[in-house]
DNA sequence: GTCTATATACCGATAGAC
DNA sequence: GTCTATCGGTATATAGAC
């Protein structure tokens, strides 16, 4: 055995991989996921898992935590960063969330309220009439295009299928779109 | 007991009555509705649903069919109805099948193949530049828009929530913007 | 401190009583 | 034909051996 590190850091760092485990199978398999397999995935013994988290359930609500949103003060730039981050890869908190919200009323909650605030910070930065209206729709359909281009593989978002089209090429595109639905200036 | 019918018909009922309860619990708890919960539902034993259906998984495949999508011959019309259908009351397979498709990938293919089919439709009739990739876009916006509503509850969709707004406001603000974005006619 | 063994519960599916 | 009883498997979680 190597120079091992103190027991504390070493603890710390298996608590770590156990959660980076545990994001990627919930990602994987949603609430499906078992102990076992995180434990497989971490390399550590199933009984370290509660060990060091207690139960599924807490180690779960660790792992679907979001990252927090940037700030919209800028509505062009928030929604280009937003776009960009769901059109390329997903964080892997991110992608536990999505596909756990579906069978699990926590999770569901919790995507409501993360939505909700990425809503109001849209509606809050426009203005316009019907504004919450219209911010619901451009988050939706932001959450919409995410989960088509990484669970369903809807080819026309693959970015290098057919026509070897770029994630920045299927954002230039959408950008200008959800800017005018929040902005109103959309003509039929 | 009152005068039964003839035998075939009443296992035909009861057959049907359990794949309307498969459809209810899968739509309710996805993969993980069980077959006991599919009987209590539809008030039969347990060991009678997989009489008539062989296996769950059996079951499961006949309960996500998707009710075959009108025909796009003209866009406005297509995307309204569409719209329409989605934000007011979703069928019980389609149900089933969005809150499965994270955890069945049966059930993501199916979807994929669904989707697809939809858009190859609208990228036809509309014939623009990227006719593909709005279409795509447009898809996935109404599946977001789908799932926002009915899956996670974002109040900015609930009708008659804060504004007593009805599903139609929402389908009068959206249905031209999914226009728009088909046609390529929307500025920035 | 780490892991083996197990308690408890629920799943899908099957066999056989009536 | 319908239902009771149960098999084999797997899950979370716990207790105790070392």
């Amino acid at each position: 055995m190597p120079e091992s590190l103190p027991r504390k850091d070493r603890r710390a760092a298996t608590a770590a991989r156990i959660l980076e485990a545990a994001q990627t199978e919930f990602g994987v398999h949603g609430t499906r996921a078992t102990i076992r397999g995180i434990a497989q995935r971490a390399g550590v013994d199933p009984s370290l898992v509660l060990q060091h988290y207690g139960s599924k359930d807490n180690l779960f609500t660790l792992a679907v935590q979001p990252v927090a949103s940037v700030s919209a003060d800028d509505v062009d730039d928030h929604l280009r960063t937003v776009l960009d981050a769901r059109l390329l890869e997903l964080p892997p908190a991110t992608r536990a969330l999505i596909r756990s919200m579906f069978t699990s009323e926590q999770a569901a909650q919790l995507m409501r309220k993360y939505l909700q605030e990425r809503v109001e910070a849209l509606a809050h930065a426009s203005g316009t009439e019907d504004a919450e209206l219209r911010a619901t729709v451009v988050v939706s359909s932001i959450l919409g295009l995410t989960i088509a281009r990484h669970f369903i593989g809807l080819p026309g978002l693959d970015p290098g299928a057919d026509g070897s089209r770029t994630p920045d090429q299927v954002a230039d595109v959408v950008e200008p779109w959800l800017a005018a639905l929040l902005a109103g200036t959309e003509d039929a």
